[in-house]
DNA sequence: TTCTTGTCACCTAGGTGTTAATAT
DNA sequence: ATATTAACACCTAGGTGACAAGAA
């Protein structure tokens, strides 16, 4: 069995519309994918595996007048599609259990020839993240109990649309104000999100919105 | 068998009496015990390990005028003595020779009530590193081989004193030339030690040694 | 005196969305 | 028009020795 942590984070972008940014170095999901486990068994040896599946065969588009997502056609052709083991893998299952299980190393890409072991999406698709346990049977004929030894966990919640620069502005605000690396871009009233109430010597409200000074290309002295 | 990394700076160290800072909170060693391993049976699982042993039974302290170390004493008592288990344990021989086996996370403390699990030495004592790679032997009654299953390698380039504060002067200078973390205490030509002379757009010498702003206690506003 | 502690400026290393420019 | 890219300011997270003050 296995639970996905952050359930409540993720079902808020899920409601909005989740999409995760693609870029071609490779960039992190937020929220992470990250799950507890229950009921292996402790001395045995398990590898943890995720993969993306196409939610459909459909390219997207955003109307922004409309603030909706729409149909723009046929997918995209697709690689084989690759796997990201979980870099712990593999690990007894009493490792797997005394903690969170987290997949901050994975990251997404739209390079399709990428060449660090980074998951290549399609942008403007939508993705289904799915985990996979497998039981490293020491049994010498393991291949026959394959089906048993291979489970698969789908959260709903984690699907997303993959893109180059967010389209839902709710979307970007709500990443902004979740994620910690993030935390330049808030304009007030600081977290809250991370359930982080523990802030020392901070009063509840910032009482100046710090200016931001962005950047201009080339206009450097 | 074992190569240790690094070698030539830990003789370098070695060679002016190494010091490691210990604090409270825990402080890494620099250089970093960085090994690589050879000869392990790929398909078999290993634990690696790190202990450190007195060098002898004498407290010391450090003479500035002759710059030499002396003998202060007998030796403070001490704990049973820790051990620290390189987290990626246990892991199979292929693991552990396919690349650098790295320390980093080990870090030591002069708080004989730590609850980290720290290494806990006492300052001013001098101490030799030691790596154990432990055979997780499958057999049952593997407590009659633990002989042949539990190897210990010791490299006498990395010994070195324990303090709270450096005392030979040259030991900091090596510090701030070689840790990359240190840099910010370096006067002129940067780096060239950790051998990275790939840097890019910058001159053979930094034209202007940066001024350093040292601070002031309770002296702000 | 000698040694230890806590705080600080200054780094490394790398994860954010923004923006202007460039593809397509 | 729409989508992608690369550089950037601004963060998180944490590893350095210097220094002043405290402790033994």
């Amino acid at each position: 069995a296995t639970r996905l942590e952050m359930k409540p984070l993720w079902e808020e972008f899920h409601q909005l519309g989740t999409e995760m940014i693609v870029t071609k170095a490779g960039r992190r999901m937020f929220p992470t994918f990250q799950v507890r486990l229950f009921g292996m068994q402790p001395a045995e040896e398990y590898v943890l595996l995720m993969d993306f599946v196409p939610v459909d065969d459909k390219r997207y588009r955003y109307a922004f007048h409309s603030s909706a997502w729409l149909v723009a056609g046929k997918a995209d052709p697709a690689m084989p599609g690759r796997v990201h083991v979980h870099p712990d893998s593999p690990a007894r299952g009493a490792q797997w259990m005394k903690q969170v299980v987290s997949f901050d190393k994975l990251k997404l890409t739209n390079n399709l020839l990428d060449d660090n072991g980074h998951i290549i999406l399609n942008s403007m698709h939508r993705y289904q993240p799915r985990l996979h346990v497998v039981y490293a049977d020491p049994r010498k004929d393991s291949e026959r109990y394959a089906q048993q030894n291979f489970k698969t966990f789908v959260f709903e919640e984690t699907r997303f649309t993959a893109v180059t620069a967010y389209q839902n502005h709710r979307i970007t605000q709500l990443k902004i104000a979740s994620n910690p690396f993030a935390k330049g871009f808030r304009d007030c009233e600081p977290d809250e999100w991370p359930r982080a109430h523990n802030r020392p010597n901070a009063f509840p409200f910032s009482p100046i919105p710090r200016m931001r000074v962005h950047m201009q290309h080339g206009t450097n002295s």
